[in-house]
Order: structure tokens, then sequence, then C-alpha cells
RNA sequence: GUCCCCAUCGUCUAGAGGCCUAGGACACCUCCCUUUCACGGAGGCGACCGGGGUUCGAAUCCCCGUGGGGACGCCA
């Protein structure tokens, strides 16, 4: 049988980090068995969903490059085919109306959870051999429900957690549609998983607990019922759970910090599933090796410093030309517009090697195309007067020295050596003076791109 | 409260009864490289939640406890 598997997202937000390796994995574990993945927006919350969720979440899932096979799917065009499901249900009594109110209902749940009990639906609308069923109340819109079996055990083998069984009298009848008629979530899910043949459901372990209703559905309608793979949640950095209050963020908020997709794509995979020692690895590499038998039970913390440890690798293996347009782009966003002059492309190629996130690399090449500011702490350490003799020689050697690395280096060690001093003790001032602070890349490097004009204004600063 | 799930270094994890005096990675520390800061290289620190079993032998299997999480919606 063919793989099929699905990712299936409410557009009530955007997609998160959990969403996103959900999303992941069940792609992945599509391609590596040659199978199909399917994008499903369940927008039956008509109420929550809305169209900029819907794009936010197609925005997400483009920026990593996870690609679907069919769909979108979208569960408000399929009401009609869930509306025929539902008559059948009924007329096979497999599905129930039920004239309970909302605040019956409440008073329940609320006597239930006094008594220590689990709140559930205590069935009094439900057709009973040899019950006699109140009558129905006029005025008030029936809400439909399923008929869950009684007695016995739901066992299903999950794929992540193992052989999970569930009583049937932990569980009650839900409500598969609302009183205007809309069916809900627990019922569509079953109904698209049954008809879009999906194999494997893929998704998070928040859904455990709606499976067993979900196979006894599946099995009530007749359905072959897929196998369940629950992945567990992913903390924030600080081990607390995300939540849109507490730090979770859109996966396109790690593209505007600066973090390339292949990092972030290689440190959720990572997240939760192992390959032995192995750490960095491509998709494609990840489609080839992932498989649901090393993926943890157990719940884990992101680490924001290790995805900034694969991003760092990641920006040094990064093509150019997307490197210069990426950067171009967030240099104008800090107001920078890029002259011919340095060569952004041979600005990146020294800075790449020592940038975590493609938004420190912008902000460390700032200088070149705009005077910095000199750093007061820097200056102080590094700006003395006594160095001045020696940087106003320098200035003169640096005329008409020619301006490559090799040449300036010499020029610099010469005035080193003239004024009898150690290396740094004329670098570092220089550093300062045209960079602004006192950490860069080899100095003579940095004013070879820096340009002959622009250096010797920039020492010329230094009163 | 009830049901379900989880439990190895600070963090992500390897580990399917002997390969484990528990391996790797991030972070941290030290040293090397060096023109500062990084990068890179070499080392170091650091964990099997507790208690009972089972077994010749348990991080691995079972039970209990403890701790954490999830679910209990006319949300998904």
């Amino acid at each position: 049988m063919t793989v099929r598997t699905r990712f299936a997202p409410s557009p009530t937000g955007f997609l998160h980090i959990g969403g996103a390796r959900t999303a992941l994995f069940s792609w992945a574990f599509a391609k590596k068995h040659g199978g199909k993945f399917i994008l499903r927006i369940e927008d039956t919350d008509v109420a929550r969903s809305t169209t900029e969720a819907v794009q936010a979440i197609l925005d997400g899932m483009n920026w990593l490059g996870l690609d679907y096979d069919e769909g979108p799917f979208y569960q408000m065009q399929r009401m009609d085919r869930y509306k025929e499901v539902i008559q059948k249900m009924l007329q096979e009594g497999s599905a129930y109306y039920c004239y309970s109110t909302r605040e019956e209902l409440d008073a329940l749940r609320e006597s239930q959870m006094q008594q220590g009990l689990k709140p559930r639906y205590d069935g009094r609308w439900r057709p009973e051999e040899g019950k006699v069923l109140p009558e129905p109340p006029s005025g008030i819109p029936p809400v439909i429900r399923f008929k869950n079996p009684k007695d016995g055990n739901v066992v299903w083998n999950d794929l992540v957690k193992g052989e999970i069984s569930i009583a049937n009298q932990e569980l009650d009848d839900l409500i598969i549609a609302r009183a205007d008629g809309t069916p809900t979530y627990n019922f569509c899910v079953v109904v698209d998983d049954w008809e879009m043949g999906i194999t494997q459901v893929i998704r998070g372990d928040d859904h455990v607990n709606n499976t067993p209703r979900q196979i006894n559905m599946l099995k009530a309608l007749g359905a072959t019922v897929p196998q369940y793979a629950h992945l567990s949640m992913i903390l924030g950095d600080d081990g607390q759970k995300l939540s849109k209050r507490h730090g979770a963020v859109s996966v396109m908020q790690y593209d505007e910090d600066g973090y390339l997709p292949e990092a972030v794509l290689n440190y959720l995979a990572r997240l939760g599933w192992s390959h032995g020692d192995d750490e960095i690895f491509s998709m494609q590499q990840f489609c080839e090796w992932f498989d649901l038998d090393h993926i943890t039970p157990s719940a884990a913390q992101f680490n924001t410093e290790k995805l900034k440890w694969l991003n760092a690798h990641y920006i040094k293996l990064a093509d150019r030309d997307y490197l210069v347009k990426d950067i171009t782009g967030r240099l104008a966003q800090l107001n920078v517009s890029v002259s011919a002059q340095p060569d952004l492309v041979a600005v990146i190629d020294l800075y790449k090697e020592r940038t975590n996130t493609l938004n420190e690399l912008a902000e460390s090449i700032v200088y070149f195309y705009r005077k910095p500011s000199i750093d007061h702490v820097a200056a102080e350490k590094h700006l003395v007067a006594d160095i001045k003799p020696a940087l106003e020689n320098l200035t003169e050697l640096l005329r008409t020295v020619d301006w490559n690395a090799e040449a300036i280096h010499h020029a610099i060690n010469e005035v080193v050596t003239k004024f009898q001093l150690k290396f740094p003790k004329v670098a570092m001032p220089l550093r300062v003076l045209l960079t602004g602070i006192a950490q860069s890349p080899s100095i003579d490097q940095v004013m070879v791109l820096l340009g002959r004009c622009e250096v010797l204004a920039r020492i010329a600063e230094f009163k």
C-alpha cells in the first residue's frame, strides 16, 4: 500500500515550531516511502479560522520547502460530504440527536468534577434497547452525537509510544455536529483521513486522547484504521510549554531573525529524532534516513544555542548569490544601501565564517558602507595619545603603498618596527578607527576592502 | 479529580540484557592557532529520578513510588 501522510493544521494562527516539526516528519515519512504528503486545512471552527492564518501557514511551509503532493484541501469545502456521512450514521444508528443545552451540560460537568469524576456526557439522549427517551423539547436545535461503544477497550500500537489502551468506559458520546449543523473536528478528521486514504497519521500527542474516539468512528463507518504516530511536544528554551502568550513564534520569525531554512530544518529534524550520532545532514539525507522507530517519546526542549550553531554552519556553506541578495535586503532594513565598493561579495566572504545569523552578518558589515560610531570602551582602551605618531607615520606609508593585504601588512610592520611596538599596539587602534569596535577580521584584509581613500579618512578622524 | 503519556550530562540525544569504567552534539572551561574577536584543532567538566523485583548479569524487562506533561469543549 502506498504511504499517504497528511499535515492538518487549523488556520487559527501562524505555523509555529511544533507544527513545523510535525509537518517535517510527515513530509519526510512520505518521501522516505515514496508516498504522498497531503496538506489539509482544518477550518471548521469558523469563528477562529482566518484566511490570513491560512496564508501564514502556506508561507511557512513554503519557506521551509515542505512541498505537498495533494491539497491544500479545505474542510469547509467538504461540508456536503460530511453531512452525507452523518445522515448515514443517523440512519444506521451509530449517531443520534441530543437536545441537552449548553447550560445543562455545564452544570453536569461541574457536578461531576466536584464528585471527583471525569466530566463526560451522561447519555441522557442516547437511544438504548428498551429505554424511553424524553420528548424532544421544541425550540432547541439538537446537536448530533456519536454513539460510542460502552464496553471493551480501544487499543492501538502507536508508532512512537507503543501500545496504548483506553477503556470505552472512559469515553463519552462526543458531538459530531453542532446545533447549526456544522460537523466538528473529531468527525471531519475521521472522514478525511478515511477518504483521503491516509495510512499513517503523524501528529502532536495532544491528540492521543482523541485517537480512541476516532478509531471507534472509523470502525462504525467500516473504514480502515490508519496507523498513528504521536509526537511529543516541544518546550521553549526555558523548559516551559510554548503558547501564544509564551514563546511560540512563527517559523517566519526565524527568517526575520536571520536563520536559514536549512538550519531550522536540520535542527527540527534532530529534535526528537536521531540517527546515531549524526548531527548535520541535508534534507535529502534526512528523507533517506527518517523512520518512526527513532523518535523519542518524551518532550524536547528547544535550544536556540544549538540552532545558532547549525545556522553558522549553513551560512558558511550558503550560496554566494543567495547571501548577497539576502544581506542586501537586511542592510536595506538597517537603512544602508550597498554601494559598488566595497564589493559586497568580498565583504560577505570575509565575514560569513564568523557569524551565527544573517542579521548578525548584516549588522557587522554596516561599517563598510557607513562611517561607524566609535565604541567608547574600545576608544578609551586603544585610541591612546601616544600611538598617534605611529599612526601618522602609517598614514604616510598608506598613501603610496600598493593596495593589497600583503603590502599593507608590510607597511604596518614597518611602523611597528620603527616605533618598537608590538603588532596589536598599532593594529588595535586601527581596527577601532576603521570599524568602530575592537573585533574584526584581519585588519589588513579589512583595509583592502574598505579602500585607501576611506581608510585614510577614518584614520584622520583620530584627533 | 479522572484517564492517558513521559523520565540518560544544563540542553538535544546514542543506547532494543553483557559491546557501558554510559558514546556523540550544543553550551561551558583549558590549551593550541593568532593581529583583536571569531572560525578551526586538542583536551576537560558533566547524566542512567528513587525503591523493589526478574536475571549469572539491567540504563535497557516488570512492579511501586516520585516528578513532569497531556486530555477531559457545540476548539482543533
